[in-house]
Formats: structure tokens, sequence, C-alpha cells
DNA sequence: ATGTTGTCAAGACAGTATGTCTGGATTCTC
DNA sequence: GAGAATCCAGACATACTGTCTTGACAACAT
């Protein structure tokens, strides 16, 4: 039977939880900020670094990979957020509005870089974080799908495949900021959003015009 | 001093190499043809497979990541040849030659993608294999830059940021490859070259338009 | 103050992988 | 058939994982 004496203290150890997530957090990020693969990282470096035995990892945490998801989720929360402004304000049609958006796309990436990496790297072998990973994207997707529909019934978007077409944007956007932010300084970010933003608008906006 | 009663045989060594190399190759296809990752593949299982001895695999290769780098250069050869048919007809601004160019390396794209997806795999933790793909990515990138370029001096293609655009369509096709070939059947194939056709040649050719 | 409870570090453990290195068998080559 | 190359089976040291136990310590209720 359960303990009659003491109640499960089950709130109590989820914001423990929380707690070491957060050194944890910074533990990671200052190791790959060394250069690390967070797949290099075994859990014995990350739980030392954090401050905390090895033991003590596995009370709170199943492996590196659930940890590595409740990160994912607060960064996700933060870029979506940022992402949610470029579809908030897609019907106005207003190449600032996009750039500012796409800026601000690229802002987030570039704070959340590590964990990012992470996520990215460990998504390719571990069917959880991948499956969390593709979550995110589709939702992404799925956005832009919206508005190009929206678009196309409003007559101020041309007919294309609508959700191949949204694809195609959301995974370029990701892997561009993905491979540049990885080695071009701050100062460049300005050009990347440029361009990101001229192939989107040219896509999704511009009127047709015959072809030669 | 080296030995006197007989040659040293590198160069049968090499060929035997590449023998193995081929049999290697078809074990990884069918084992990750199963749903395996190659990360998962332990080098004893790979070589079992593949019919010869764990101990046999370290005498013709270093490590997992050697082997996966001889893999990649047959497929990049592959795929190179594929994406040249487009930067040769790229100046024609056929639209038709933009489509039969993307279809192609989708087919190719889909032909390797076990090969591609290990590479991609590893490339995520391992800087050995991540140079060589960012170097083939490069060299695409640096073809399509040159395109730009050719256009925008012969007043085809209008003024943007060359290489950020460059890049920005290369990852796309090569992240929409990847996400999109993972799951859905051949016959959507179509669909995704319709799409990203469409967004190369509206990013590319299409005659700006004044913008509302 | 005293005993109960939750928390933690340290260490032991089995299991699995890597990369190296034997010895002995087999196959090739001259 | 002798000598060399090639291979396999297995041993080895090392490293990491995930589980478990132990003992120390602090919070807390009575």
């Amino acid at each position: 039977m359960p303990s009659v004496t003491r109640k499960p203290q089950t709130a109590r150890k989820q914001q423990r939880r929380e707690t070491l997530g957060r050194q944890l957090l910074e533990a990671t990020e200052r190791l790959m900020g060394e250069g690390l693969t967070f797949t290099e990282l075994s859990v014995d470096r990350l739980a030392s670094e954090g401050g905390i035995s090895r033991a003590t990892f596995y009370v709170y945490f199943e492996d590196k990979g659930q940890l590595l998801r409740l990160f994912a989720q607060h960064v996700f929360a933060d870029l979506t957020e940022a992402a949610q402004r470029w579809w908030n304000s897609a019907d106005a049609r207003d190449p600032e509005d996009l750039r500012a958006s796409i800026t601000e796309i690229i802002a987030r990436y570039r704070d959340h870089r590590s964990v990012l990496y992470a996520v990215i790297e460990m998504a390719a072998y571990d069917s959880e974080v991948d499956e969390l990973y593709r979550g995110i994207m589709d939702g992404l997707v799925d956005a832009i799908a919206a508005i190009i529909e929206r678009g196309q019934a409003a007559g101020t978007i041309a007919p294309m495949p609508v959700r191949a077409t949204a694809s195609a944007l959301t995974w370029m956007v990701e892997r561009t900021c993905h491979q540049t932010l990885r080695f071009t300084p701050e100062s460049e970010d300005g050009a990347l959003a440029d361009s990101m933003t001229e192939v989107i608008w040219r896509t999704l906006y511009l009127e047709p015009a015959p072809r030669p």
C-alpha cells in the first residue's frame, strides 16, 4: 500500500527537477560553447558540470534524451512565439513586417543555438527527440500552409501546391539558420534576413509575370 | 628495413578495401532498410552482415566514420552529376529544364537515401563527416551563386544577396528532400518537384512587380 | 530531543560498445 | 609445397550506460 505517514512529494520532486534542469542547461551551454558535441557529453561530465552526481541525475531524468526534450520545450516555446509574429502579420502583405519577423526568428535562433544544435544532433539518431522536433516543425508548416490557403482564397497568392511549398519554405529557414549561424558572426544576420525575406516574398506574393 | 621478399601490396589492399566497401554498403542499406539507425549499428553487427569479422573490418577501415565517408564519396559523385544538369541549363531560363533537373535530383536522392540519411545523421556529431558534407554542399552553393551572378550581369536575375540566396535555395532542396522522402511515397515526388521548382523559379527569374 | 522522511554523493555492478592485439587456421602466390 | 598474405575467433583494456545500495545529512513533526 502507499505510504500513509507521509504524502507523496511528487510536486516537490517536480520542482527540483526543474531547478536541476536549469542548472544542467547552463552546464550544457557552457560545455557546448567549448566546442563539445552534445553526443560527446557523457552523463557524468554533464552532471559534474551541473554540480550534481551522476546518480542524482538518474533520479530526476531517464537519460540525456529526456533532459534534452525538457530543454527543447522551453526553447521551442520561445521560437514559436517569434514565428507567431510572422503569421499574425502575414495577411497584411507588408514586406517590412515579413523582414522584421524573419529577423526576430534569426535572433531567437542565435540565442538558443546551443540547445537547438543539440536537438538537431540528437534528432538524427534518437527517435523520440526526432518526433518532438518534427512535431514542432509540422506545426510551423501547418501555420504557413494556412497563410497560403487564405491568400489563395483571397486571390493574393498564386496557385501552388500548398503543403509542399509551406514545407519547403519552413525547412529553408530552419536549415539556413542552422548552417549559417554556426559560422557567421551576428553582423551578417541582416543579409541572411534579407535573402530569406526575398525568397519568401517572391514565392508567395509576387504577381506572376509572363514567362519568356 | 622494409620487406625484401615481397613488395608491399598496398594496391591490392586498396582494391580489397573497395570490394569490402561495396559489401558493407549493401549490408548497411539492408540494415537501415529494417529501420535501424546508422548510429545504432555496431561495428560487429555491420561486419557480420557484410560477411566479415569485426577484426577484419578494423584492418581495412579506421572506424565507422571512415567507412561512411567512403560511401558518401560515391553517392555525392552521383548526386553532383544530377545537380550539374541544373546549372548547365540554368542560363536558358526554361522552367521545364529546371523542373526536369529538380526531378532528377529528387530521384537520385531517393535512390541513395539510406546512405544520405546516415551521412546527415553522423555529420551531426562527427566533425570529419560534417566537414565532408559541408564541403559538398558548399560546392553546390558556389555553383548556384555563379548562376545568380551571371544572371545578374545579364540583367535576367534581380539584385539580391548572391551567396545568402544561393545558400537558402540549396539548403531548402537538401532539407526538403531529406524530410519529405523519409515519409512520403515516390508517387508524391512530382508534387515535391513542382513546389521546389516554383520557389526557385519565382525567386530567381520572375520579373519584379510593384509591391502593394 | 528524537525519530521519521526526503535528498544526496559515492561507489559497486552488469551490460555493451570500442579499438587493439594475439594465435592459429586458411588461402593465395610464386 | 614453402612462404606470405589474409582471415577469424577470442582476449584485452577502456569507456559509457543505467540500476542499485549504502551512509551522511537536513527538514520536520511530535
